[in-house]
DNA sequence: CGTGCAGTACTTGTATACAAGCACTTGTCG
DNA sequence: CGACAAGTGCTTGTATACAAGTACTGCACG
């Protein structure tokens, strides 16, 4: 929830547009962003296209240089690691503040979840989103709903990094049996199991990175202070 | 760091100038903002101004209402308690990750700010800048410090209702004992007795808000669906 | 006097024009 | 042939004009 109020607007529907295709790497990091070429594509004016690219920037999905041109930012190992901690310790933390008796009705939107992860010949994007509801509702479980918005937006660039490893690697199937032990362990009241177990979780999907990284090492950041040029755009293939 | 670049706009100024204006309730919680006049007083057009605004409504310290006004958010007992929890979950996690040797330089940061804290005589907001200061201190201590541009950024709300806490009320010594006895046990290497005196700190800070709310209702939002009224400026004494 | 309706002054959203600056290209000169 | 410099096309930053919509004001009418 980006913007206070719900009317729809250009810009809105730009700033989700391109957030998405960042984060879906449909938009390769690295990428050369014009704001006059990305406004005569979605057939706006630059000014919503400007404003978008701006939220993203401060999201750090994008850079922008002044009289040089906008980037999409490269997938920068510091910061997938502090998303991770931020992530980790969110998670851990709404653990602990488990209520004595679960809400139902988040525990059977968790079972169906689990369910549809289950399910198989699932695409990329449909097993990201249903993680993503899986673990947004253990923190709605547990009253801090919300904190799941903070953890969201600083995340941009460890999801990138999980959609690397994830193209054409394994199966997402290990990390739905994953959410289902972790489940099994909150349904029954065990908090620490269910923190080993999602310690557990988060840091074997963490743990890829540094692998994914040897294979496409122009999509990560290496020098933070290194200005891109222009004319590097990096296809995605 | 909100903007990628080190360059100097009058966009950045302005956001910070008004950023800082909301977080030391210069600019009161309700107070309608309107980008005409904050231009023109300003010295500058609407553009820097209204993408500021747009940046800080992303923060959640404004709410935009499009065709309707601009306001600085009332402070959200919910947003409050999203940020203590975010915040003390980040910062319980980090003491889990200190060092064995602690790094010296940063150790001897702590010590100064820790003695110019105890130096009495200090203004509110010399004093919150120190205590800033302190906390981050402590996160870089565990290699977590760039963990704090997060919780910086989602705790505006937060920060607002602590300055209302100690507007007027009572000396800040108290906090800046406990923070020596943190200081203390994390010099010790006495990580479970820093994280409850952690913690106890945090929560000491936070109880305090429903005690303010009774004293000045009208800067916490009672319902988040209400649209405030244009004229309905709350001025701040 | 009360009520309804048109008018007006304000708001933000979007489009466009201009300013300032970087980078590459190309032509010219040694 | 090589090197240097002016030129050209792009970039983002800022200013301004217009569009669409809300809310209050004041007048006319019952």
């Amino acid at each position: 929830m980006p913007q206070s109020n719900g009317r729809r607007t250009s810009r809105r529907d730009i700033y989700r547009k391109l957030r998405q295709m960042v984060l879906t790497l449909e938009l390769a990091p690295g990428a050369a962003l014009s704001e006059n070429e990305l406004a005569a594509s979605l057939g706006v004016s630059r000014t919503p296209v400007r404003e978008s690219l701006i939220l993203l920037a401060q999201e750090g999905l994008v850079q922008v240089f002044p009289k040089i041109g906008s980037f999409v930012s490269r997938v920068d190992p510091a910061q997938v690691a502090d998303a991770q901690f931020l992530r980790e310790a969110v998670e851990l933390a709404s653990l602990e503040d488990l209520p004595e008796r679960l809400d139902t009705d988040i525990v059977a939107e968790l079972r169906d979840n689990l369910e549809r992860q289950r399910a198989g010949g699932l695409g990329l994007e449909e097993f990201f989103a249903l993680d993503e509801e899986f673990h947004q509702g253990l923190l709605r479980l547990s009253g801090h709903g919300n904190a799941w918005t903070t953890v969201a937006a600083a995340k941009g660039h460890l999801d990138r990094a999980r959609r690397l490893g994830l193209h054409g690697h394994e199966s997402p199937a290990v990390f739905a049996d994953q959410h289902l032990e972790i489940f099994a362990a909150v349904a029954d009241g065990d908090v620490p199991l269910a923190r080993a177990r999602m310690r557990g979780h988060l840091r074997a999907v963490f743990n890829d990175i540094e692998r994914i990284r040897a294979h496409a090492p122009e999509l990560f950041a290496a020098d933070p202070s290194t200005v891109p040029v222009r004319r590097s755009v990096v296809v995605w293939e």
